[in-house]
RNA sequence: GGUGUCGUAGCUCAGUCGGCUAGAGCGUUGCCCUGUCACGGCAGAGGUCGCGGGUUCGAGUCCCGUCGGCGCCGCCA
């Protein structure tokens, strides 16, 4: 090595050390006669005195080596914000190891540039502590939850990236193959069904923390290119994985936020949160829980309401604490907010701080009778405001109240940024109805339906319950799994219920089928959203923050330029432009099934 | 695809009701400074106000379009 010692290293023990350092110029404060220069390396940051002309020249960021001797500084001198605020480095001999430019954006832990200019030049962008803090936590990551699968006797296996086009919902990236022009790669949208491969290989644990690729829009939770950390087991029930999920988790909240998670994680169906939290992700930090009132309204004149509840729909409320004090103008911004949403608007009653009296538009659309007891029904106080909103549909209505619940929250400061809300939603539907009106499975084709629904799931595909189950925390789906199917029969009558044909069936996952004739085992597994799991741990915003080299909203990377147009050669080369054969492409890809894949982002 | 928001010096931003010869801090260049630590002082350079069009005597500011960053809806689990 260059250096003897790692500058962030250095405490008064060190004294009298002759120490060689290598790194980067943090600072610089010239005296004329004395120069401070605080030097950076990957450990932390020290600082050195010249007393030489010659570190006059140097600039923020050029890349240095010093030769030096630790001394405690002068007495009143100490830097009590620094580990090495004790101590300084009296240089001896400066060698410039090489210049840098003047620099497009600050290296300062105290300034934020722009993300296009921080990506841009994320080489610089990853000099600072917190972002180069947020990528070695994910290494952190990394090692604690190999650690907790291999003290398990998991075996890391690693998968195709170019693979065939696999049955899930979203759109695939294609990858032309040279070698067979008309014919494509497609990147994995997740290792589910080579995982399950592995399980008839009686493998029996498996697991990989796998780049996985879906061509869809970006959120700041969203990347085209992100990473799970995939995992299957054999010969196990659902609380198997969910166990191993909690250890999981447990050891990284531990160790890395420095937080003991309660165990055993709540769990609550999936029916109870829609219904209390209006979301299949409920952020349990905080109450506000949603009220069906579709009962107490019955026989309501108010049209938008007995509209819905004569379709057999659905009326429910959440209240906002204090939202009476609300201005006219904010009311109406609810409004706004739900007309983004897609809903006509959010119907609000708010309750007088001195008197109770319910008053606002909607007020004067009910009885007396229901006006009355409202307060109670919906747990409203004096003070407080109530929304309200009705559909045929009952989840319509439950997830504009469960996103209207989010949004109070934000508003009215409810959610602790300091605290840890985990849950498992369990008892996720199998089925839901597609636009043709068929059935379309929730989770993936291959989830098992739970122990009641096995052989009763035909008879109300809309009620059906599978074994598939996600971890959530602060109101984040953080990972979500299965048991999977491992009967053929049971297999079949899922297919046959989505409307799959025997040919599409082969067509799509054969392979897989075939592989489930040689004895499958009993096996689920689970996928962590592992982009999001660093996210949280690391306080950041954005799964961006925990990503190497992220891309940008539009796809591109200012880095490198990605993508970019390619060359008539290569474009002739990679057999793009060939023309496929009629057979082929009618059993080409997955169009027409809409299938997903496991929970994760 | 829809929508909100932002775009002014290398960076972060200010710029009021349309009157601007467009500013500040940091950075940068030169000089000074022996105990600073987001050092300090003096002097300087640096601008297609994202781009295009329009309204106006006059546009950074108003209007239309467009490009780009970010957020949200759709989409994706």
């Amino acid at each position: 090595m260059i250096r003897t010692h790692d500058a962030g290293s250095l405490r008064a023990t060190d004294a009298g050390s002759a120490v060689t350092l290598a790194g980067w110029v943090a600072r610089r404060r010239d005296h004329g006669g004395v120069i401070f220069v605080d030097l950076r390396d990957g450990s932390g940051v020290v600082q050195v005195v010249f007393r030489e002309e010659d570190a006059h020249h140097l600039r923020n960021e050029f890349c240095v080596r010093v030769d030096g001797e630790v001394a405690r500084r002068p007495a009143g001198n100490e830097n009590p914000e620094l580990p090495t605020g004790e101590v300084e480095v009296n240089a001896t001999v400066l060698e410039v190891l090489s210049e840098a430019a003047p620099l497009p954006l600050p290296v300062d832990d105290n300034i934020d540039a722009g993300d296009d200019i921080r990506l841009r030049h994320r080489y610089l962008d990853l000099r600072r502590s917190g972002p180069a803090n947020a990528l070695k936590l994910r290494s952190r990551a990394n090692q604690i939850a190999r650690r907790v699968l291999h003290d398990r006797d998991f075996n890391e296996i690693e998968t195709p990236t170019l693979t065939r086009s696999t049955p899930e919902g979203a759109r695939d990236f294609l990858v032309p193959v040279r070698l067979q022009p008309g014919s494509w790669y497609a990147l994995p949208q997740s290792p589910q069904l080579f995982k399950q491969l592995l399980m008839v290989a009686g493998m029996e644990r498996y697991y990989q923390i796998a780049r996985c690729y879906r061509d869809e829009d970006f959120r700041a939770d969203r990347q085209p290119e992100f990473t799970q950390l995939d995992i299957e087991m054999s010969f196990i029930t659902q609380d198997d994985v969910i166990d191993l999920g909690e250890a999981i988790v447990g050891a990284l909240w531990e160790e890395l936020a420095g937080h003991r998670i309660d165990r055993p994680i709540p769990r609550i169906t999936w029916h109870d949160a829609m219904a209390r939290y209006g979301s299949d992700k409920p952020d349990l930090r905080y109450g506000v829980e949603l009220t069906e009132l579709t009962d107490y309204l019955r026989g309501t004149e108010f049209r938008v309401f007995a509209g819905a509840i004569d379709a057999g729909g659905y009326v429910g409320a959440v209240v906002m604490p204090g939202g009476a004090a609300q201005s006219r103008k904010e009311l109406d911004g609810w409004q706004d907010w739900a007309k983004a949403r897609g809903a006509r608007g959010l119907a609000y009653v708010v309750l007088d701080a001195e008197t109770g009296e319910a008053r606002g538009p909607v007020a004067k659309n009910l009885n007396a009778g229901h006006l009355e007891g409202l307060g109670d029904a919906v747990g409203a106080k004096p003070g407080d405001a109530i929304f309200f909103a009705a559909a045929a549909e009952r989840r319509e209505a439950q997830e504009l109240l469960g996103a209207a619940r989010v949004e109070i929250a934000k508003r009215a400061g409810l959610a602790d940024p300091d605290a840890w809300a985990f849950c498992w939603v369990t008892d996720a539907p199998m089925f839901e109805k597609d636009d043709e009106g068929g059935w379309t499975a929730v989770h993936h084709p291959f989830t098992s339906p739970n122990a009641e629904w096995m052989d009763t799931f035909e008879e109300a595909p809309d009620r059906a319950l599978a074994y598939a189950y996600d971890i959530v925390c602060n109101g984040n789906e953080i990972g979500g799994g299965s048991v999977r199917i491992h009967r053929a029969s049971v297999q079949r009558r899922v297919f046959t219920l989505l409307g799959i044909s025997d040919e599409e069936a082969a067509d799509k996952f054969g392979f897989l089928l075939e592989a489930f004739k040689y004895g499958p085992p009993p096996h689920g597994g689970i996928a962590f959203g592992w982009d999001r799991v660093c996210m949280l741990l690391a306080g950041a915003d954005s799964i961006r923050e925990v990503i190497a080299f992220p891309k940008t909203r539009g796809g591109y990377d200012p880095l490198t330029t990605a993508p970019t147009p390619i060359t008539a050669q290569q474009r002739l080369e990679a057999g793009i432009d060939a023309k496929p054969k009629a057979a082929q492409a009618a059993h080409a890809g997955t169009a027409g099934v809409a299938v997903h894949v496991e929970h994760t982002p």
